[in-house]
DNA sequence: TCGTAACCGAGACGGTACGTCTGGTCTTTTT
DNA sequence: AAAAAGACCAGACGTACCGTCTCGGTTACGA
């Protein structure tokens, strides 16, 4: 995945006006970037969003508050990053030959990570985080959503050229429709995100693309 | 809608030995259940779920924090109350003679209720919660999406008498399908959620379901 | 010594409204009282009172640090009050029938106080903290410095009876000639507050004061 | 006042191995000497020492904190620095002829440089701030309070020589018999620091001297 | 004229304590 | 026996300074 952390997106700090060449004073240690990510990371996976404070991250890290502070400003914009740090090139963009295949590929790679890997209860506690707050919210939008959006979009521009779907279709509401489905199961739990159900819903919507076409 | 509250559901706590007859000691005062419930929804609407804390429902309802334990376990509990308050009886169940039309009505109403009420927010803000509180996440699920996937359920069944879609459709896999993009907007905001998109979800599944048909 | 802890002098918080009779709500505990104080003595003596943390009274204590604070505005506030447990009924108003004996065991009451118990560390430290907090400044004032010197005044009054000084002395000025000296030996360490130190204020004063007599 | 600023005294660090005749290196600007020095006081006079922050006075000087740091160990060494450049030459040693004359004009010096100036706020802070730090105790008394002594024990011995008192009396006393009073009104604050209290004071003491005279 | 030593401003570092807030529980008196 | 009130313990929050350290860069001496 080519979203690699771009800093400054998500509440990434700059050091002072940028395009200053020569820096001046002390670097920021890299090894207490890595100390945190990593603490941060941890604590997600074993107690989730909730029960991650920048407290125990310090802590675990070995690192005072400030430097935690001083690189993320909130605990969203650092969950964020150790989940994109986690979840990042574990999305393939797959090239089967067909709409089908590749939709197929998509959705069982994502149904995987959120439901073998940490990634899954990260990514649910961050969404809910989103809710409370805004910044987090968007920085969610436009590091995580628009990037996978922006990579699977790909699959239907290949399906537009090899004829196997109209050129006027609405991929954002075809998107919506592969990816919905799974989020609700996953955020509401009322029935579980199996290879089949990623089988089914995929069947549907190809079934649905395909149905107005000439034949 | 029939998920009328139903006490004992959310975590309501029952009176000493329920079916004892004759109940002793001062009955509940009506008037805080009420008060509670309604500061409570005020809450929700002005600030979000994060913004309701249980100090301050019981202040502005002029209640003891107590009362309010007494009667809700946590507060997602009492927001989930106040959200079906709102919430319930929106959700029409409609029967317009076509599965297109039933589920196009079903859709238009959720997403109308979402964005036009303070219920959107409160729901998004409830699914947060859920994610963290283990406990809410099972009531949420028992009362409100499962009422609401059974009514809806009624339509496929309808469809299907009808002859319009095959008799063994998983319809779980169904219901996904159309909520699911909704709820995907709702809570990642990453697209608006518009009358235009409801129809062309509508218009994608019902194509894909009569997709395999005979005729 | 009579001035027993008056509530509501150095910062103490009146609960509500004062004088409502019946008290509502679940009242103080005063073992939480006993515990943070004697907790503060304790830090107090051993580290001085820049080594005591609000932060660690209150977990010695075993309590929450709004416990704390619903007693006790400040550091200083809770530091006053505990030294004024160790400290007050130590000063003795000594009745020797002369002035010279009774401002001797005054003044030698006052510097082995503060010399040989942990009375002088906290006495010294409060005072500093004095200069840098108004509010602990004017409560140090009423609550120690004036009982103390309206306790002493009572020996000259005495004198002034018995014939031994002139009625229009200016008391005020003696009791700083008093006790400023050895005020200053504590504060500044530049010399002992040893009973010879004391033997000799007295000796001078008691001097100064008759010499201007008819004789 | 010769108490002028003896490097090494308080804490000032000296350069490398001292006598080393030939320093090498950068030498130390002489002009963030100045600019801390001033920011010092500034702050000090401002707000008092408990406002007085090493970050805010690197900040105000345009100095980074290391520079302060290599000059003054503590911000206790740094305000007494300050304090001295304030405070010294302004105490006076007067010499009128007679022991009354002398003793009254260096008590009022005094009072007045502390009710008129900013050295009274500076002083309280500073004896303040001894109480929690040794080295700035003794380096207040060797730099302070001692070359005072030695400056007003000069008024004594002429006194002695001139026969108004006897040689034997404990200078040390008397010293502190004269000063306390002030020094304890300025830090209780319970009375006001008048001339009139000055008179009152030395009054008394030189009557006390004189009794036991031969007449 | 070059190297080296000590300085410079800037700012990050690991810490401690601050005073506030909320969660969910407990303990009173009053109804 | 339930109500209202409000205290209880716990612990995270984000901030302010502490005194130290690490940068890139400057200034002056001695080789």
């Amino acid at each position: 995945m080519d979203t690699a952390r771009i800093p400054g997106t998500t509440g990434e700090i700059p050091r002072s006006s940028a395009a200053e060449s020569a820096r001046r004073g002390r670097p920021r240690s890299e090894e207490a970037d890595r100390a945190i990510l990593s603490a941060a990371t941890e604590l997600l996976a074993e107690r989730g969003l909730g029960g991650m404070s920048m407290e125990e991250v310090a802590a675990r890290a070995g690192v005072g508050k400030t430097t935690v502070y001083r690189r993320w400003p909130s605990r969203g914009a650092l969950a964020l990053d150790a989940f994109l740090t986690e979840f990042q090139e574990q999305q393939p963009l797959p090239d089967t030959g067909t709409l089908h295949g590749d939709l197929l590929a998509a959705l069982r790679g994502w149904t995987r990570s959120v439901t073998r890997t940490p990634a899954g209860r990260m990514l649910a506690g961050l969404i809910a985080e989103a809710q409370r707050d805004p910044a987090l919210g968007a920085a969610w939008r436009d590091r995580v959503i628009e990037p996978l959006r922006a990579r699977h979009t790909i699959m239907l521009d290949r399906a537009i050229e090899r004829g196997e779907i109209r050129a006027d279709v609405d991929k954002d509401v075809v998107l919506d429709l592969l990816f919905g489905p799974a989020y609700h199961r996953l955020l509401n739990g009322h029935r579980p995100l199996t290879d089949r159900f990623a089988r089914q819903v995929v069947d549907l919507i190809v079934a649905g693309l395909s149905a107005d076409e000439p034949a």
